[in-house]
DNA sequence: TAGGATTTGTGCGTATGTATT
DNA sequence: TAATACATACGCACAAATCCT
């Protein structure tokens, strides 16, 4: 069983956002709505519901003290997203995804990267420039004591961080919806690949990134991004010859 | 108060391909669901329901003749899409885009059609090309008889053709998402404009396409695809100033 | 200002479908 | 094959929030 609780830094960064939006947060239900959202999908796409597992409605209820039917509408999101399918008499299953699928969203995922600096693009404002420079240090952090779950909250971290370059948010939640789909396979395949390596690629690809940002071009930042999606694919491709099987 | 079934060939045509799927439909649930959701996606965005509507949970339950709670999960999910908003005690609003979200899933919508092109063509096949000499013909004969309602609607079945020239099913995921989500404001504009001559430009685009669909060259039919939500964005920009406003 | 009418959110019991023994 | 266990789907009654008079 599970902790409710979690002092995940990521968590917290998105409970603050979220109340900060554009509306003073005046609506309770909407709150808890986006804090349980949130936990479910971090939770599977750090594996933690590795795929094809089977959720239990009324185990997540009691976990959250709420009853099911608000609990549903949660997992009705996130099956809007694909990231769980219910089926009648049978359960709550997180999603696996197929090998072609996995291909056309990371084709998908290179050209919006680029978009990022083509749409809207925002020049970055020293809160930015501090949140890469700090993705930096976490990243040099990792290198030193090098964990998959880790690596894969820095890369959600990062991933976010990239979002804040443009303005488009059509973009942002395209991106958002693209990037989970997709998160779990490529963490699922890190743990067969050489681990050190990937984080010293990626720690290099979030300084590459921070110098285009402290420079104010987010058009680099953004082709940097894009080739190393590319690249991340092309090493994914050569390790991961067998291939998941589920709609 | 609205008839429950319709006789629009394109509802049944998305029932009937729903059925045609990857797996033979054999939830009668599942199926409901979809004919619901589409049903009320399709009353939206041809502005059976305009921007600012509010729906009432009890009155479509009674339509349909099911309880609220399957009908609450079809509205979850329009909500998810960003066509709905529930608000605890005032309503399920239908929402109104902003001027400024409208111009950047614009712009996101042009780079999308282009990718068609680039990402998975699929060559066409007789039938795609039998589709498409439909939709033209259909065009002709709209511009004998123009109508604001059966111009939106060949405008969804013509956008649905495009999403058959490629393979990428997150890419039309995506782009038929974001189609929804203009296609309204779009509809509200049209009105506003020289009907006559906007009908004429969208037959000379289908018959493009047509023309380029009919050779195999999915990537011409997806610049001239980009070219005229281009042209089309401009058009709308120099005839609607006014605003909505509207989370 | 207050109270009633209306609407969505919630909780729970039951129906229905699936898998297993 | 049939029965049993267990999961989601459904319907209904009530709570909570908002609006209008």
């Amino acid at each position: 069983m599970r902790e409710y609780e979690t002092d995940n830094d990521y968590e917290m960064a998105r409970a603050a956002k979220s109340g900060g939006g554009d509306e003073t947060q005046v609506n309770a239900s909407r709150e808890r709505f986006q804090r349980i959202y949130t936990l479910l999908r971090n939770r599977i796409c750090l594996l933690d519901y590795p795929p094809g597992t089977r959720l239990s409605e009324e185990a997540l209820a009691a976990e959250f003290g709420i009853s099911r039917t608000p609990l549903r509408r949660v997992l009705g999101w996130l099956e809007s997203q694909g990231l769980l399918r219910s089926v009648h008499g049978v359960g709550t299953i997180v999603t696996d995804v197929e090998i072609d699928a996995f291909v056309q969203v990371y084709q998908l995922r290179m050209e919006l990267a680029e978009l990022v600096g083509k749409l809207s693009p925002v020049p970055p404002t020293p809160e930015t420039i501090g949140l890469f420079r700090e993705l930096e240090r976490r990243g040099s952090e990792l290198q030193q004591k090098p964990d998959p779950r880790a690596f894969a909250q820095l890369n959600i971290d990062f991933f976010h961080g990239l979002m804040r370059l443009t303005e488009n948010e059509p973009l942002r939640e395209i991106s958002e919806r693209l990037y989970y789909q997709t998160a779990r396979i490529w963490l699922k395949s890190i743990s067969q690949m050489n681990l050190a390596q990937e984080v010293a690629i990626f720690a290099r690809e979030i300084a590459e990134v921070r110098t285009a940002v402290e420079i104010g071009d987010v058009s680099a930042a953004s082709h940097i991004r894009r080739s190393h999606i590319s690249m991340s694919f092309v090493r994914l491709s050569n390790t991961k010859p067998e291939t998941a099987t589920q709609a």
